[in-house]
DNA sequence: CAGATGACGATCA
DNA sequence: CTGATCGCCATCT
């Protein structure tokens, strides 16, 4: 049995490349519709390498914030993926 | 255990 | 449409 965080960092990790979601999507896919909020405290405070937390963004499409780990910007790092164009 | 915080989301003005 | 406010959840101190 995963703990959210945990659910929340194997999802984010499985999000496929050139593609998004939102964070109520992976809240909901990790067992809370509603904790879009917690997947967001949680991402920021369990930035790892390996995890593409650039691919997650707000619902309203926003890209939202970024520490730049993995890049400069989400836009930069999407746009290379091909998830913005 | 209780209080405070935050990479959100929806609603109101 | 834009700006501000409340409600939500999990984590951290």
């Amino acid at each position: 049995m995963k703990k959210f965080t945990e659910k929340v960092i194997d999802i984010v990790t499985n999000i496929p490349k050139g593609k998004t979601m939102t964070y109520a999507e992976v809240a909901n896919k990790a067992g809370s519709a509603q904790a879009a909020r917690a997947v967001g405290s949680i991402m920021a405070k369990n930035q790892d390498r390996n995890v593409p937390c650039h691919r997650v963004i707000r619902s309203d499409g926003s890209l939202g914030p970024y520490n730049g780990l993995r890049g400069p910007s989400k836009e930069a790092l999407l746009r290379e993926e091909g998830a913005i164009g």
